[in-house]
DNA sequence: TATATGCGAAACCGATCGGCTGCGCAAATT
DNA sequence: AATTTGCGCAGCCGATCGGTTTCGCATATA
C-alpha cells in the first residue's frame, strides 16, 4: 500500500474533504452530507487521509471530530521548492502568482 | 478519464520524471537510463504528463526533448494557497466556530 | 537500398482504487 | 431494558493504473 501525500490529493473527493476540515473539525456524517457519496465511503477516505498524517481525531462521546493537521500539507510545498529552485526566475510564491491572476481578470 | 495534475503527480515515477525534466529537456531513451523500467512505460508517464499540460514537446529530427512547462506547477500552489489563506486570518474565527458548536450540542 | 534507431500505439494482465452493502460495537436516547 | 445513532471494518465489484510485450512508422546510417 502506497500511501502518501501525493496519492492523497490526487482524489478530488479527498482534496475536498481536506478544504472542507481545514475550515473546522468536523464528524464523519457532517462532511458526508456535503457529498453525494455514503458515509462509510467518506469513513474510508479519512482513514486514507489519517494514515498519512493528515487528519487528527478528537472523540467527543460517540462522537469524533476529524480536524487538519495542516503542517503536513507543508510537504508538498517542500517538493514544489524544487522546482522553485531549479527555474530561479519562472516560478516564486503564491502571493505573486495571485498579483498576476488577479491582473489577467480582464 | 480523470487526467488532472493532481493524478499526475500522484505517481513517484512521474514525479521523478518531472524533477529530471525541470533541469534539462529530455529525451525519452535518456528519462529511461534513469530507471528500471521500459522506455514504453516512460512514453506513457510522458503522454499522460502532457495530456495535464505539464510537458512541451521539441522534435529534433527523430528525437523528441520533452521540456517541463514550469507554469503549470503553480496550479498546486493555487491549490494550497486555500490553505495558508484559512490558517491565517482563520484562528481567531476558529474559537468562535467551536463556541456555537458546543451550544448546539444541547 | 537495406538496416539500425527513436518513438508511440495497442493489447494484455495483475494490483489497486473507490464506490457499494452489510455487518458489529459503543454511546446516547427512549 | 430496548432502540436509535455514530462510527469503522470487511467483502464485493467494475474501473482504472502501471507495468509488460509486440508492432508499425519515420528518421538516420551502413
Amino acid at each position: 500500500m502506497r500511501r502518501d501525500i501525493f496519492q492523497a490529493i490526487a482524489d478530488p473527493t479527498r482534496r475536498a474533504i481536506l478544504v472542507l476540515i481545514a475550515v473546522q473539525a468536523m464528524t464523519p456524517n457532517a462532511i458526508a452530507e456535503h457529498f453525494d457519496i455514503t458515509r462509510q465511503s467518506i469513513s474510508r477516505h479519512l482513514r486514507i487521509l489519517s494514515e498519512c498524517d493528515l487528519l487528527a481525531q478528537k472523540q467527543e462521546g460517540r462522537e469524533i471530530y476529524y480536524e487538519l493537521k495542516i503542517d503536513k500539507m507543508k510537504e508538498i510545498d517542500i517538493w514544489l521548492d524544487q522546482f522553485r529552485k531549479i527555474t530561479e526566475e519562472g516560478f516564486q510564491r503564491l502571493d505573486h502568482v495571485l498579483f498576476t491572476l488577479k491582473n489577467k481578470k480582464k
